[in-house]
RNA sequence: CAGGUCGGUCGGGCGAUUGCGGUUCUGUGAACACAGGACUGAGGAAAGUCCGCACUCCAAAGAGCAUGGCGCCGGGUAACGCCCGGGGUGGGGUAACCUGCCGGAAAGGGCCACAGAAACAAUACGCUGUACUAACUUUUUUAGUGCAGUAAGGGUGAAAAGGUGGUGUAAGAGACCACCGGCAUCUACAGUAAUGUGGAUAGCCAGGUAACCCCCGUCAGGAGCAAGGCUAAACAGGGACAAGUGCGUAAGCAGGGAAGUUGCUCGCUUCCUGAUAAUUCCGAGUUCCGGGUAAGCCGCGUGAGGUGCGUGAAAAUCGUGCCCAGAGAGAGAUGAUCGCCCAGACAAAUGACAAGGAAACCGGGGAUGUUUCCGCCUCGUUUGUUGGACAGAAUGCGGCUUAUAGACCGACCUGGCCG
RNA sequence: GCCCCAGUAGCUCAAUGGACAGAGCAGUAGCCUUCUAAGCUAUUGGUUGUGGGUUCGAAUCCCGCCUGGGGCG
């Protein structure tokens, strides 16, 4: 994931917690708003209970790797956070693959939803 | 062959598709962005942040005190609380080997609960002598009080004042004697030294604790890359606080005041040292408070760097040759998905070796030998399943500590068998 | 990243190196009350975060780990 569309700044971050829409997921903690640059920015998360630091870089990674096909298809101008949970770690990337597809779908992110189907 | 000790090395490999960070080249295009190519991208502990340095700022990094660390000896180093070698003194192991401790308790202070007579000293449980009193009364003995002597005795305790035996005495005591042990001073030899082996002298006054204070020696100025420097932008043009004297026309000197020196003092450095009749106003600063910005660049990787050879008892210590192209992020890159292989583990089949067991034979009997069958363990081959730990650079190094599936190499020790 | 601090009963805190580590609240049982609350009495509950060391003796002194918390430009 290209370093221009992520979410860097630690306002921003703040900003999207508090305002945004979250769906929850057993393996993951999707937090979305729509901003007005017509940018989209996604930042990953993995907070202390996840593990010690591989474990915590493992699933930004692994995040990160799936949203990675979708990147194209998302609705320009949203700012989104992905916050890692602890099953993360020994889910496989089929599981997590379809889980994250399906989380864009219903929260209606994508552009093109039947092609995303 | 089995079990173990010590030291060292490695800590999965190759490929495909698709992504990310850094450097650089080419093309398009106005700055600057986009597209494509090439090279490159975590560790032995990157971890904990426990020590030591470099580096940066505090004017320079000065003195004394305080505070803190360290503490047998020698060597190494930029330095260390680290490493190597040696010494003393304990503990564990059959052994190889592992491991704790290390200036001073005769400079001084404190503490040593409970128990015990007493914890370093005497208002003495006891023992002995003696005077007096009382009981009984033939002597004796017993009890109490006073005086004097005593650390031998029992028992207490973690620890009881050199030990054993004797002389001696009213009872006792290194008071004296013999042997043994420890300490101090002087001294000879060996060793760079710690120290070791001897000799002489007088003495036993000298319990433990310094990871209690302390004394001696030695080291340390403080803060830390969010150090610090530059650029841009933004907010504000704020509030608090002292001395306010003398000489001199003035400059300045002296005195005074504020701040800094990341504890204190000295020293040093910077700044201030005015008005007014009066209330009062003014009043510096690298000070304090409050407010604002958290964007970019540098610091930032040639370094106490790797590696071969030599030197050395050893310490990647020193000397010397060669190679340096190869991580430098900033919500923080090195990933994701597969395929093949390789250590290793488990199971099955099969082969080799074979502790040993059974049967038969040779032989008068035994030791022993020969043949056949069964065969723990170990190793090899094939097939299947499984399968790689601890862990992620953030200024950089030297150490320490802690976590770590396993694999390999070398030296040594113990036991069994064979020659 | 760098630098600091703390850990004692379920909770909040004490304890000069010295006997079985205390106090309040909470819990349990009893008394009181028609019943409850309040009150009174008794009682339970601790590897002093953890592993070593110093000491005759450690919650306390020293060292290493673990867990939690705080600060900075």
């Amino acid at each position: 994931m290209d370093r221009r569309y992520r979410l860097k700044k630690s306002s921003d971050f703040q900003r999207v917690r508090n305002t945004g829409k979250t769906y929850t997921h057993p393996l993951f903690v999707l937090i979305y708003v729509p901003n007005t640059t017509m940018q989209t920015h996604i930042g990953v998360a993995a907070g202390r209970s996840i593990g010690n630091a591989v474990q915590r870089n493992r699933a930004k990674r692994r995040l990160r790797a799936c949203i990675q096909p979708w990147l194209k298809q998302l609705i320009p101008g949203v700012d989104i956070i992905l916050i890692a949970r602890k099953p993360l770690l020994t889910a496989s990337y089929d599981h997590l693959a379809k889980a994250l597809a399906k989380a864009l779908q219903i929260n209606h992110i994508l552009t093109d939803e039947e092609y995303a189907s």
